[in-house]
DNA sequence: GGGAAAATTTGTAACGATATAGATGAGGCT
DNA sequence: AGCCTCATCTATATCGTTACAAATTTTCCC
């Protein structure tokens, strides 16, 4: 078997010299501590572990051996022993395709782990597979000692059963669920809300926003803050149909072009996503319309793209990255052990 | 402790209803596949990996009875008796903020990863350490299978590292090391080169490149085309001063801004990313110069960020995901086994 | 039917860590 | 001295899997 072959090749991999004082040759384990140490392996690991009833000269010691020879305990021992993996899983949809979003939650979720014994595992969950079995999988076969996940829904069944498992996790907005739940979300609602009230205060007298899917919570957030606002003020408005934020880019911007060139056409676009937002942009071009006159437009940012667009567009800032920390850092405390769930939540304001 | 508790409960995490079919109960393992087949443990393991002496009707006997219990192997277990880690770790600069190139690559990492039993890990390189430092702990601790990585120089330490300890690995970008090593690369030669002979062609007469930081390869290779096609055709030319492509991407706006209102500013930009073509549009704009009559402009297009830009610009397409694949699938090859050098290595084409 | 060869199955040890229970020795008290 | 307590250290078993060597059963041939 080859697979065989392979594990013994890269256990005997050696270079011709033999182990300097970095140790570059055998991988060192507790057992060359105890021998380093003329300790018990028993009494290394409890050393390491600072158990009070070792002598704390002994602790010092055998963690100085073990600073020496840079040791580092052996994941997959511990994992069998303990059953803590050391991992936290980021199930994502390879399918989405939101520009940098998965890259800006990745990079803040690495920063929290910074420093922790925990890993960041993709665990790709492919959309001809019912969303739910990535996380059922990781749970059922320990895969992780937590998850984080996206595209939160309003009776999401990931939360539900992670809940019902009293396993811990994290995901990237909120339910509508009666228990609450650790969650980071952003405030789409004021998003939508303030974005609706800038546009009519530049002159906008009616408004269309693109939605996300409908299932995602997100979705009636943003359409929540949206009507309040119109009514409110009273305006026009539509909500856009027949696309959504997921659609491909080019059918997005075909559905705008289509409408800005019927009558009663909205002159006030909001774009939950920098890719939409560039879609009416285009639109507005292909159609001779002036943005900022004909077509108003506040967008949401998530990356420094709009620096560069021009004209200059309104845009709303969601910071991703502050997302993806704060995901860590919440996941890490459930994990740690039970806490109040308000210390597992966080809402990011506009 | 509570970390123990936390890996008890989720041991003995189960619901109300014992083992269904499906084995909500306890986690299978092969001494269960053994007590409900009456076989020994080891002609379990023997029988799910095929080994021929175990008797075809036992073999496919064991498969039926794990498949319908829900047996996976302890990947825990398996990593600690065989050394493999099933793991394929992805050394990612969380500093990069390259709009998507990273999520791109993990989209094409993980197709090529599926319905394989490796995972993909994100290990950070945070810019204040040595480049080869993740490097070295990966393969000094056995923390994977395989590495990836990206931004490849011309003599890269992790991949003289990486070859001296015959460790798998496989590199976005080449060197310009004697001896060869696996690598997927895309051909910036070309992209420059033919960058620059569309500027010329559409009557460009000075052009100008920003290139990525000397460091890297490829920065090389872009400026080598660039060269070679601006001496064929006797045109005017600059290498853009003082910023990269990885420079911010205001900082890249205002360097060409501040030439574009120079005299003898160029009138035609090969930009090797999405970001610095928009600021090369946005300082047109502020200096109400006209797209495609005063500035032309080129650029790298990888993903569908442009179908959305007006006015429209001429790109090239780099396809990331595509080389995200390639890297998985050579990986793969390499760690499999030794396998001619040639077949470890792709170049994808303008 | 006896015995060797082939086919098939099994026991044991080990990977590196840790939970549990137990061992050792020093010192205090009567 | 004898007994007990406390502080410190240690032996054993175990997690789930697989390499290796060995045991068992079946098959085949004379």
């Amino acid at each position: 078997m080859s697979l065989e072959d392979l594990g013994d090749k890269g256990r005997r991999a050696k270079s011709g010299r033999a182990a300097a004082k970095s140790g570059v040759g055998a991988k060192p384990t507790l057992k060359t501590i105890a021998e380093l140490t003329g300790l018990a392996v028993t009494t290394v690991s409890h050393a390491l572990a600072d158990a009070p009833q070792i002598a704390l000269e002994t602790r010092q010691r055998v963690r100085k051996v073990a600073a020496d020879i840079g040791y580092l305990p052996d994941r997959a021992a511990q994992r069998l022993r303990t059953g803590r993996t050391n991992v936290i899983s980021l199930v994502l949809d390879p399918h989405e395709e939101i520009l940098g979003y998965a890259t800006s939650m990745i990079n803040g979720l690495t920063e929290a782990l910074r420093g922790t014994a925990y890993h960041l595992v993709i665990t790709p969950h492919f959309s001809d597979t019912p969303q739910i079995e990535p996380v059922r999988h990781i749970m059922r076969n320990r895969m992780a000692d937590g998850i984080v996940f996206t595209r939160t829904e309003p009776a999401d069944e990931r939360v539900k059963l992670l809940m019902e498992n009293n396993f811990p996790f994290i995901c990237h907005g909120r339910t509508e669920l009666a228990t609450a739940h650790p969650y980071v979300d952003y405030d789409n609602y004021s998003f939508a809300y303030h974005a609706a009230k800038k546009l009519i205060a530049t002159g906008a007298r009616k408004l269309s926003i693109i939605l996300p899917p409908e299932r995602f919570t997100f979705a009636h957030h943003l359409k929540h803050g949206f009507m309040t606002a119109v009514r409110e003020e009273g305006v026009g408005f539509e909500i856009a149909k027949g696309v959504t934020l997921d659609s491909k880019s080019d059918d997005i911007r075909d559905y705008l072009f289509r409408r800005m060139g019927e009558p009663e056409r909205p002159d006030g676009y909001i774009c939950g996503g920098e890719v939409s937002a560039l879609a009416v942009m285009a639109s507005a071009y292909d159609h001779r319309l002036e943005l900022g006159r004909d077509i108003r437009l506040v967008a949401k940012q998530t990356s420094g793209l709009f620096d560069q667009i021009r004209p200059r567009v309104e845009t709303i800032y969601e910071d991703l990255a502050e997302a993806g920390f704060l995901m860590g850092k919440l996941l890490l405390k459930r994990i740690a052990g039970p806490a109040p769930i308000q210390e597992l939540q966080a809402l990011q304001t506009v």
